[in-house]
DNA sequence: TTATTGTATGACTATATAGTCATATATACC
DNA sequence: GGTATATATGACTATATAGTCATACAATAA
């Protein structure tokens, strides 16, 4: 359980970050070259290259060549998984908070 | 979905570390206080405390006084359910890369 | 009031991370 | 061969993070 903490604090920091996010959602669709990827996401092509490079290290996108492009997508639908139930969180977070806001503005 | 982007990884981020994996394990069983999370997680007070103040900040954990005592719980079920796909990824990374080990090793 | 226990935090260090710019490398095309 | 396009990476900066130690603070007990 040690040793394997440390695999799933990476695997999660490759999506615990703004720029992975966005990847990741603009991969939703399937894979994508770099040249489709980071226009989308407005991210620079150095930037972009180096998230998709680490997010694959860490095992959650697969990397394909097919002549100058490479393309990337996401290699496990856990992946989407985690991030809607990350945004399920977010959800019930911001309802709780403009709640208390509510409360408190009725004093 | 910009400015969530942002909450959704502070939100991961709650998770993605090694320190608070073992945190959250260790919260499956309930909610507990300061006092128990630390010996069992072997890791210093001040910084165990650090760490539970930044998931309660994000959203994911509950905060509950008692007495002296401070009692945290994770206050969502989808973190568990996100460590657990997290899991499931590393399992099969792990899998595969064996795989690809035993593949080499037959020439 | 003083001592004890549980938790939080200031000050600090070491390391990791995200991003930029310039450039290297690889494939394809002429 | 030379040129264009796609991707990766070295070198760097700024900022964030995890951790430690000492100490402050809060609640309770004596």
């Amino acid at each position: 359980m040690n040793s394997n903490t440390t695999y799933l604090a990476d695997v999660l920091k490759s999506m615990a970050q703004a720029t992975r996010l966005k990847i990741i959602e603009f991969l939703r669709d399937g894979e994508r070259c770099v040249c489709e990827i980071f226009p989308a996401i407005d991210e620079e092509q150095s930037n972009t290259s180096r998230h998709l490079a680490y997010m694959q290290t860490h095992g959650i996108l697969s990397r394909r060549k097919d002549g100058v492009k490479i393309y990337y997508a996401v290699k496990h639908p856990e992946v989407f998984e985690i991030v809607d139930r990350a945004t399920a969180i977010v959800r019930r977070e911001v309802e709780q908070r403009s709640e208390m806001i509510n409360l408190a503005g009725r004093g």
